[in-house]
Formats: C-alpha cells, sequence, structure tokens
DNA sequence: AAGCTTATTGCGACTCCTCGCAATAAGCAC
DNA sequence: GTGCTTATTGCGAGGAGTCGCAATAAGCTT
C-alpha cells in the first residue's frame, strides 16, 4: 500500500508527473519514520541530491498531502509529515504545555463521526484533525505547583521535542 | 465576564501591565466580532491609534491567549482569534476543501473528553481543537463531478472566505 | 529515437511572523 | 507628585514559507 507502485499510480492517475526528486522526497519520509519536518526531508534527500530546492520539498510534501500519499500532523505550528498507511492506524492528541503527542487508535473518534455526519452532513477526517489539551505529566505537574496562578511566568516556553507515546 | 475589569484582574493577576495598546486589541477583536485574524485587528486598532506596530499585536494577542482573554482558532493555517467568552460556547470543524468553519457546541467532545481522560489520563480542551474534513456542501459537489479523479486539477484552490454556520 | 507539449524545477523576490535591542512608560514606594 | 524599577513598545533584522518566472525534462506521439 506504500510502495513505489501505488505512487506511480497516484501520480499518474491524477495527471502529474513521476519525478526523482518527489520519489526522493516520499522515500526520505519512509525512511526516517514518523512526524519529519520539511526540513528533516530536505537535509535527508540532499545526501543524494544536493540540489534539490527546500520549494521543492514544500511543494512535493503538499501534492504528496493531496494525493493521500502522505499525512500532515500540526503540532505547536510546525507541520510533522508520515506516510499515510501509517497515519491510517491512528491519530494524535498533541499536549500544548510540553508538545508531546500521543498516538491514539481511530475507534476514539468514530462516535463523533458518525454523529457529524448524520447531524451536519459534515465527513470528518480523523487524520487531520488535531485534538490539543495537557497530557498526564503536565497536568500533575501542574496540581503540584498550584501556589497561585498558574499563567504567570511571562513569555512561556519553547515547545519541547518529538517524544510519542503510543496506546493501543 | 469579559468586560475592562476581568482583563485589570487577569494582567495585573499575572504580574503584567495594563497598557493602552492592550486593550485597544481587546476591544478591536470584541468589536470586530468572531475570528478576526492578526491583520484585521492591526487595521482596526490603526484607526484610533496609528503608531501601534504589528509586532505589539502578534505579542498581545499571544498574551491575550495565554491568560484565555482570547481563544485561537486555526484555520488552513491561519490564525484567527475570538473572545474567550465566545470560544467557550462552540468549537469547530473546518472544512478541509472550502475552508468553511461550522461551529459546533460542545456537547459533541464531552463524551470523547471523558474517555480520554479515563482511558490516557489526557485533559481536552475542545476550544483549541480544530476537526477537519468536509463540509455538506463540498460532499456533494464531489459526489457530482465524481468523473474519474477528484484530486486532480493540481495546485488546489486557496481557502474561501471566512463563512459561517451555525449549528445550536 | 526524435520532437512536441507542458508540468515541474530551481532561483530570486516577497510576505508573514518572530526576536533582540534601546527608548518609553506602567506600577509602586515615598 | 517625584523618582525608581523593569515590563512593554516600536523598530530593524532575520528565518520560514510562498509565488512568479525562465529553463529543464517527463510523458506522449510519431
Amino acid at each position: 500500500m506504500n510502495d513505489p507502485q501505488t505512487m506511480v499510480r497516484a501520480l499518474r492517475g491524477s495527471g502529474h508527473r513521476l519525478t526523482p526528486q518527489r520519489v526522493m522526497v516520499l522515500s526520505a519520509v519512509r525512511e526516517l519514520g514518523r512526524h519529519v519536518t520539511v526540513d528533516d526531508i530536505h537535509l535527508r534527500v540532499r545526501e543524494t541530491y544536493p540540489f534539490i530546492d527546500i520549494a521543492t520539498v514544500y511543494r512535493t510534501v503538499g501534492l504528496l498531502k493531496r494525493l493521500h500519499l502522505l499525512s500532515e500532523v500540526v503540532q505547536g505550528g510546525v507541520s510533522h509529515y508520515e506516510t499515510a498507511d501509517a497515519a491510517d492506524r491512528h491519530h494524535h492528541v498533541v499536549c500544548e504545555h510540553c508538545g508531546k503527542a500521543v498516538e491514539l487508535p481511530p475507534r476514539y473518534l468514530d462516535d463523533l463521526a458518525r454523529q457529524l455526519v448524520s447531524d451536519v452532513g459534515f465527513e470528518l477526517h480523523v487524520e487531520h484533525s488535531a485534538l490539543s489539551g495537557l497530557c498526564a505529566e503536565c497536568r500533575r505537574d501542574r496540581a503540584h505547583s498550584h501556589s497561585g496562578h498558574t499563567h504567570g511566568h511571562a513569555q512561556g516556553h519553547k515547545r519541547g521535542g518529538h517524544t510519542h507515546e503510543g496506546v493501543r
């Protein structure tokens, strides 16, 4: 479901061309694993083809997303990508405080999706929906240090890293 | 709940200062109504105080968000703001195709929120979670013109406007 | 294999947003 | 009201992402 075959079909079938750059971008995401940024991809592809432009990576990633070969997860304003088949099997809940992404099996949104279609006619795309809130850890931390105001110390920290928790 | 009083308390209580710029930004959002962009705010405030810098608007909006006086909704990569009390009463489902936002009463996510806390310890912040998918209209359109490939015509259209549908 | 059409690339220019810094002015103590 | 401390402002510079354009090359036709 995520072999070169699929890519060729998806591209040709929609009137697009199969270029080395596109192949390399998709390969890079597959090789780098989950939640890679455009920069990650760019650097990776450069190792084998140093001339690729960052704009091409942006455009390619956008195209592959529209063709459902890649899936985008926005974490704290930063876009991360993964192969679509990986995305089919989960979606994300992102912590507002530490930026950690918790993976969730899709069943959690099944009910919601059903309700939405019947009530409002809206078709929910689970993979593209980013839920946000506070993770278990950060809730504990907050509970501890709640000596007065919680949102005090001004300009807030930069989002943490790429930490991951799985839930199946 | 969203008078000057509240603002004074929220700022002072967290060690921040009450400046004309901050008051004007909050007023602007209140006056302009729902889902205004930073640019909307900037232009509005400029009418009465032409010297305000766009950077100040960005910083202020960020601060007011952290103080829960404003709430942010990201639509197709663009941040929109509204007063927090308005946000308390609904959240959004955004159409991937036309960019239209459908407002939803919070009850839709209540079940999900309950499940998340008990299963994963995750506290869902409904107001900050952007669900995406296809609205009723765009689903119809797609159904009609499904003469072959759906994602065809390349670079995709720019998101529509600020259209709104309410659901209560 | 050669020619043709046109999607795609790389580049440069531009926009949006953020950040560091010196000047300004809130808030507090007197 | 005056003076002090320091948060905040406006500005200029910088990074991320997008867009238009001329050159290139993918895919088709022959």
